[in-house]
DNA sequence: TTGATGTAGTTGCATAAACAACTATATGCC
DNA sequence: GGCATATAGTTGTTTATGCAACTACATCAA
């Protein structure tokens, strides 16, 4: 597929990801909406520790396609807000195993629920079809550029 | 459309937009090694200044779906990079009009190749019809949130 | 004409991202 | 064992975002 030219006027809102910024910033409302307290970016980290606790730093990069220096931040504030424990490895000095609070599980299945709902609001009008072919594109780009 | 549930592992990617992440991480990647010294957020303004000089920042700010500080500070930086110049109105003393210096112009054509070579690599592999249905789930997401 | 309301832009503050440089620990090879 | 190299995490700096509060100017209506 070597020739995928693109019209100007549809080049920018593919690579500003407008639509991205748009369900961040919903779901931030709908999180302050039902009084959760939490940055979309701490939801994204609390989610792949909730799915599996004691994973270290560098997992959650992965896990969140974020670079080191934003981990150690937003693990910084996760532990400022009483929501994450950094607990040093015994096997791996180096490694920083992070683990869940209370508070942070408590936080799970409302949490969801909002981003479940946002997502409906968001792709409300959408096919499973449509939504189906625009995840494989979306995927497949991330794939092409990681 | 009332009811598009979502199994777990899908909502994450879609919310947390990784694949315009790599997109905009790649563009930058791209412009730094074709010398290009803006930022991403930079060239999303200069972008619709190309299209119409002598917007006013609340143009800027639908066009790139921002809010008014966020296009104060870009204008700002813009400015001290001497790529771009406010210009009071005349009609409405309240307005700023926003113009491009000779700099700038320069920059269009580089800078749109760049832009172009990073979609293309970034769907590298998608065919057309597809590319048309993500553009039309991202495009309705959009007017759903906005 | 003046007073209420709306709009354009700026500033302050907290959070986050990208990149480079750094420390500490682990690993692999001689 | 000891040194080179790799890996995990932290810190500093610049840029950007989101929200709230603010100033200045415009508009509309009594």
């Amino acid at each position: 597929m070597p020739n995928n030219q693109f019209k100007k006027g549809e080049l920018y809102s593919f690579i500003t990801g407008k639509a991205s910024t748009a369900i961040a910033r919903r779901l931030q409302k709908n999180f302050k909406l039902s009084g959760l307290d939490i940055t979309i970016e701490q939801w994204s980290v609390l989610y792949h520790l909730w799915k599996e606790e004691g994973q270290s730093q560098q997992q959650l990069c992965d896990a969140t396609f974020r670079d080191k220096p934003s981990i150690t931040r937003l693990v910084d504030n996760l532990e400022k807000l009483k929501l994450v424990k950094r607990v040093p490895s015994k096997e791996d000095r180096r490694i920083n195993l992070i683990y869940l609070t209370k508070e942070a599980i408590q936080l799970q299945e409302r949490s969801m629920e909002v981003a479940n709902q946002t997502l409906n609001e968001a792709l409300n009008g959408v096919t499973n079809g449509q939504i189906e072919i625009a995840k494989e594109v979306l995927h497949t780009v991330y794939e092409n550029l990681k």
